[in-house]
DNA sequence: TTAAACAAAAGTGTATACAATTTTTGGACA
DNA sequence: TGTCCAAAAATTGTATACACTTTTGTTTAA
């Protein structure tokens, strides 16, 4: 939620965005000089952010080579959402421990956005909103490490999600997102973790990991099944 | 554990060594050309590596007045372990749920380790060991992405810990250690997860976190108490 | 004597230049 | 026709140069 504004944090921001809806597919090769040309900087900016996007696990930086979108596999996808499961459970408890009706209505206001943006077919968007519910869950606990820890693995979620994700699943997220505050609201905490879990396991179910991804390997792009 | 050896890898892991081994100070300024000069390289080369431990919690960088060693306040600190608590947690049931006898004799021959470490009064680098333990851990659950981000908790643990610790404190975490590592071979789940817990809040404990600093702000450092 | 103002020095932020590596291209030859 | 090799082009890795900001030190005026 920061607003920072270097400008290499502008091309961070420029570039997650336009990885994260996908705009850049997997496997894209960035160059630099090219991305210096469109943000009208040098390329020493560009490799900043670059760095900065390799440690978010946004892009690979292979050396000498350059950078490529990355393309997380299915094996660390699973790994991903098993640790957000860990991580959420005992998030959702902690938030449980100092519930307060502000906070109870700060995530009603975040669904209700969440409900506008799936009127839309906005799916990046979407995508994107949905995923903020969880870090701003992370935020209202009060532990900004918490909250940063999660935001990153929501970051590589989000990538993973828009790779894998079928056309109609997670339309139900936004449901289970209210469904969750309603026990938070009733200081539920056993069926708010509950719910949590199964929120997660059901995202990651949507998932079609049994998919011939679109590739850049052009091998097996053009090997018929 | 992975040997990486760029040459901005090289000057990120010096620094981390010197500043988790404290020998600089939290708060010190990190001059870029003084860096460059010390390790025979370019300012370019140390810009990255800076950029790299900011992200790591590790140094601060301040917009046109530069870098300094980071020094974590008392509420980051808590944060810090709570997350940990977090984490370690759930780790410690999936670290059971498919334990093998090698992995358990990985952990005893790391505690091994710790035992003469500690022997030595080599305070660092019993400190870097006694966090391995934790990373090692989340390596033989297998999940990397797990290992990953406990990883960094840890590397701010180190440093919130040698700003902390009191001389003779975290003693005891490698008899703590080695009372995990029965409870998990005895797949004693709820005594493991006991254990863990409250040997991350002995370690916290063992801080001491109302202790005068040796502060950089003046005005703090010379208003007598 | 103090404090404000200005000048010099040091340090960071960004761009450019050059070196080293990889990728591409265009033949040469089997 | 297809493979291999070499030269050219493109791209990354690192160093240097320059602009701009902050800090420091000195002078000047009240």
């Amino acid at each position: 939620m920061a607003t920072e504004s270097s400008s290499t944090d502008l091309i961070v921001q420029a570039l997650t965005k336009a990885i994260v809806e996908h705009r850049l597919q997997p496997g894209a090769k960035l160059a630099e000089q090219k991305l210096a040309d469109h943000f009208g900087v040098s390329r020493t900016l560009v490799r900043q952010a670059l760095l900065q996007l390799s440690q978010h696990q946004l892009i690979r930086l292979e050396p000498a080579r350059g950078a490529f979108v990355a393309a997380p596999s299915v094996t660390e996808a699973k790994q991903v959402f098993a640790v957000r499961r860990m991580v959420e459970a005992e998030m959702t408890r902690l938030f449980l421990l100092q519930v307060t009706p502000a906070k109870i209505k700060a995530l009603r206001d975040h669904v209700a956005r969440e409900k506008k943006a799936v009127a839309l077919t906005d799916v990046a968007g979407r995508t994107e909103l949905l995923g903020d519910f969880h870090v701003r869950m992370a935020e209202l606990t009060g532990n900004d490490v918490l909250a940063q820890v999660l935001g990153q693995l929501i970051s590589r979620c989000s990538l993973i999600t828009l790779m894998y994700q079928s056309a109609h699943a997670a339309q139900h997220s936004h449901e289970e997102h209210e469904g969750i505050i309603e026990a938070l609201a009733a200081k539920d905490e056993a069926r708010a973790v509950a719910l949590m879990l199964s929120h997660l396991e059901n995202v990651e179910a949507g998932l079609l990991f049994d998919r011939s991804l679109p590739s850049n390997d052009i091998a097996s792009a053009l090997t018929p099944a």
